[in-house]
DNA sequence: TCGTTGTCTTGAACCGGTTCAAATCTAGGA
DNA sequence: TCCTAGATTTGAACCGGTTCAAGACAACGA
């Protein structure tokens, strides 16, 4: 195989010196007109591809691009519906920017330490689904500006945008009271990585994920106001996916008497739940109401299509790219605000 | 601001040449415990974020990411159903083989031709969904491998997969044409860039989206078969967004004989179909059949369930990445098979 | 004591460009 | 003919690392 062209090989071949070369490919007006065309003609010849993006890169500092990570598969950007939409919302950012993306990810901690470090980025937009404390520690490192999605992180010296999970789901939850509920269940996303099942108190308080427990506690504070005890509304920690979502289901129903209303943290758990009424014939929302928790659009074709506390999903996206081009230096910690949707899979409970 | 920290004032702070600095961060088993301690003392007090990527880069030659590329907006990554089904074919793939993904668009063309070749990637996935040539064109330029996806390409000098065209149409013209339907229109993909509406004969023969000139001769071979005369089936041009699509429908169900059956190029056109007759309260597949092409996952989930050509989009996704790995210098033509997937929105026509 | 064998380190070349001050050239004016 | 301004071109210094042949050093056996 022929040893790849070089730019100072089609000089040579010209006969000019490198930087007027280099001079024909990026400001090919203050060159004249003649040697234009014999640099030209010399790199056709050669079969020149055009001045080495990599090489080009050194030199200029920066990339024009930023990364988005996660520690889930690179195909969880294109399969959550969640992270779609959050997606467009950053593609669009970064389109406006003329900025491109590159999509950072890896299944074990040691590849994706290897992908946040090797990653050529301006930035990053962390997705802090799972193993967002680690994700962050890794991409401090960089010490290129960053943003974490997803993540109620105690630590004030990382840039966040968020929303206030505790009053969305205090608004739900009030919601789902004045409708009359008085028994209803949690269905939680973790709280604390790869547990699932019926937690107590003391896990709750114990969460690594603190947006859980905000919400958690949203909902409980929701309920209280409407006299309704903690107690009586046991939490079910999920893995957002469907066989823990159906676990959990299995064990409410299976009680003597099941729940009249479901406080799904995700959409996506709300909507593993209608499903998994539909099968057995409940009805939703004439004997048990669902309450999801994103806004995604997939809630509003379910059937019946989904009540649920709506985040500005891809406002965030846009925010998140925002504050990452005008780094200040400073962390920011943006708080966007969410809206309770009342759609139709809420309702009074059944009449006792 | 001060500059930023080079591996060179690293070892220069811990008195050791550049050569050993950097192995300290790259086979730091090589180095002196001794030395190799003083070293990440050095970078840790002079705050040295680690080797720079972009430097490493240079050197190393492969970047290990692939670029996906098209000629829309980035966001459509992430909004069109096909593309989002596409991508996690790629992405798997790209998960398997430790890659990372870089997306590559824009929305002009000279930005878009300064992205391609400004991308630091090992090769290119091209998405030919619209000014698909012009982008094989740009991509060319960087001499690095790529393979064309959605494009029926006359050349035979660029890689490309793709399906049958003209096979899928014609089973899904067979099946309908079975059912019993004589009535039938075609609503297309685009044939030539920014136009709508009905179309000629001689406008489908100059078609440059060759794969939407191949689907109709597909449908068109299929009817025939069964006695029905291309003459009367209208083909309507679309631009595949609900604008167009409707404005087809408009026009078609406004004459006194609408179809029976309606023959979408893509299940995109076919679900905006279904959402315009729903409507309208035209029954579907009572009064109207409709029949899409794709096989995305929406298609499953609408009123009523799509009968379609399926694509294996994620398999095709896959099979792009692979043969941009294993570039074996060659251009290769992929055939993959599609499959007639027969759901809820065909049936026979209503009794005359 | 001397040669040998390993283990670390060093120094310099390279990766593929961009940039800019200084050198050179050209044409016009005095 | 000489000088000057403007237009081009050159050469060398970067950008931030990696790599590898060759050198330095220490330990070991004869």
């Amino acid at each position: 195989m022929t040893r790849i062209v070089r730019l100072s090989d089609v000089a040579k071949a010209a006969g000019v010196s490198q930087g007027t070369a280099s001079n024909v490919f990026n400001r090919p007006d203050i060159v004249r007109k003649e040697v234009r065309e014999r640099v030209e003609a010399a790199a056709r010849e050669l079969g020149y591809a055009g001045p080495d993006p990599k090489g080009r890169l050194l030199r200029a500092g920066k990339v024009n691009a930023i990364g988005v990570a996660t520690a889930e598969p690179l195909s969880y950007f294109f399969e959550d519906p969640f992270a779609r939409v959050l997606m467009a919302g950053i593609a669009s950012a970064c389109d406006m920017q003329g900025a491109g993306i590159s999509l950072v990810s890896a299944a074990n901690d040691e590849k994706l330490a290897w992908n946040i470090q090797s990653a050529i980025v301006d930035g990053f937009v962390l997705f802090c689904v799972e193993g967002g404390n680690r994700l962050v520690e890794l991409t401090r490192e960089r010490k290129l500006p960053f943003v974490a999605l997803g993540l109620e992180h105690e630590d004030a010296s990382v840039s966040m945008v968020g929303i206030d999970d505790r009053a969305g789901a205090a608004a739900i939850a009030d919601h789902l009271a004045d409708l009359g509920h008085r028994r209803l269940a949690i269905l939680s996303l973790q709280l604390i990585d790869g547990r699932t099942g019926l937690v107590t108190d003391a896990e709750i308080a114990s969460a690594i994920y603190h947006n859980s427990r905000y919400r958690i506690e949203g909902y409980r504070a929701g309920l209280a106001e409407r006299g309704i005890a903690a107690a009586g509304v046991p939490v079910y920690e999920t893995e957002n996916d469907r066989t823990s979502v159906e676990a959990a289901l299995a064990s409410l129903f299976a009680s003597g008497e099941p729940p009249t209303a479901l406080l799904c943290m995700s959409d996506r758990i709300a909507l593993f739940a209608l499903e998994w009424l539909a099968a057995r014939g409940i009805a939703v929302p004439g004997t048990v109401s669902v309450a999801g928790f994103d806004g995604v659009p997939e809630g509003l074709s379910s059937n019946p299509p989904l009540t649920t506390v709506a985040q500005p999903i891809a406002e965030i996206g846009r925010m998140a790219v925002q504050s990452i081009f005008e780094d200040a230096g400073e962390p920011r910690h943006l708080r966007l605000d969410v809206a309770l949707t009342i759609r139709g899979s809420t309702a009074p409970p059944p009449a006792a």
